[in-house]
DNA sequence: TGTACATCAGTGAACGCGCGTTCACTGATGTAC
DNA sequence: TGTACATCAGTGAACGCGCGTTCACTGATGTAC
């Protein structure tokens, strides 16, 4: 069809994206490439102009979406900054709300894909045990205050999104069936999250008064 | 062949039991019903002597293997109760062991399906969405102490159940790329969750004398 | 600046393969008399 | 209790289908002169 360079860079990127969205709602497995090159807009057979294979794809959808979930991070850090707001608190919010249970296609990553990336291969588990790693080394800057250690900033950003990813997960698997308990989950999980942090502030205070 | 009633029905536990393996470790897509089949001893022409399909075979997987992880958690509580020792605890410690983070085959079926449910049939999601309605329903009794309210109980049962299952989950994710990081998510998940245990039963103490 | 040609992202048909499911058949089990 | 027959869990080949991948071909883009 002769198209030029910026065009097939284009296209490269809206292959990723659509494949990022089916990949999310329905698994790597279950997304086979002509259904996905169709998503795209395009044929089968001009996916191998831009991948060497499926697992090629998965990996550069992996690092397309770590990076897009840094950036996301960081624009909301900002934005609660600008607005004076408590950036760790909005985010929590964020994280357990009904929008994001909903949005599987650009949710947060890491829930999105821990449960496939064990089975995927070895660049594309890569890819998210590095996207993990930022994730707590910037939650745990988030976290800390002038009065904790380093090791309990950290203690306290790993136990943090450990619960906020099991309470999405375990939410987005029973909205269907249950949505009631669905909603529990999330809620419960905003207001021992809440709590948590609120018992930090009271103890860094409790401190500093001694 | 020929086979007896008793035979047959124990053929299809094992065809279930063989599914239930190999669907917690390479999810309910990655594997066909041949390879399935000859993993139970059997050619693949029997399957449909027991189940009337691929789902209908899922939602028998499901429903055995949450009755076995509801009993495995009954065991587990009455043997901390003989040895007097805190059910609680003793389960957060199994929970996020290395031992259960390695055990893909007959670990926790809440984690081992979470990331799967979405993607199955009404069946299996209704059967999964009972198990975790028992397990939080058997956590909140647990968690429970006579001074505290039915609401406070639950709060606190689906916080520590959905930080068990995230910090799990993470740890499952990048034990192949980063055992060190793997090891430090269920060691913090411990630490934390120990942590939160113990100020309950601060807070308890502090309440009874008022 | 204009012409000649190599590049390469696109098309769409085809490849072998494994999928879930169906089928005709076998023969010991289990039942009816 | 013994014989005749229906049942049904097993076998293994076959079905159509969609999978990941390969291929020959097209034609505008981009480069060399």
């Amino acid at each position: 069809m002769g198209v030029s360079k910026q065009q097939a860079a284009e296209n490269r990127r809206a292959i990723i994206a659509a494949a990022e969205t089916l990949f999310r709602e329905r698994g790597v497995d279950g997304v086979g490439l002509a259904e996905l090159m169709k998503a795209a807009g395009f044929t089968q057979g001009g996916f191998y102009n831009h991948f060497k294979s499926k697992d090629d794809l998965v990996r550069a959808v992996l690092d397309e979406a770590m990076h897009a979930g840094a950036d996301a991070l960081e624009t909301a850090v900002a934005q609660s900054a600008a607005m004076g707001a408590n950036p760790l608190t909005r985010q929590i919010d964020w994280y357990l709300s009904e929008g994001h249970r909903a949005d599987l296609d650009a949710g947060c990553p890491l829930s999105g894909f821990v449960g496939d990336v064990r089975r995927l291969d070895d660049g594309a588990r890569q890819t998210f045990t590095a996207g993990l790693d930022w994730n707590l080394k910037r939650f745990t800057e988030l976290v800390r205050t002038p009065q904790m250690t380093d090791e309990a900033a950290r203690q306290t950003a790993v136990a943090l999104f450990s619960e906020m990813v099991g309470a999405l997960l375990l939410a987005r698997a029973v909205v269907q069936t249950d949505p009631v308990l669905s909603d529990e989950i999330l809620a419960r999980g905003r207001a021992h999250l809440h709590a948590t942090v609120r018992a930090w502030s009271r103890r860094r205070h409790a401190e500093s008064h001694r």
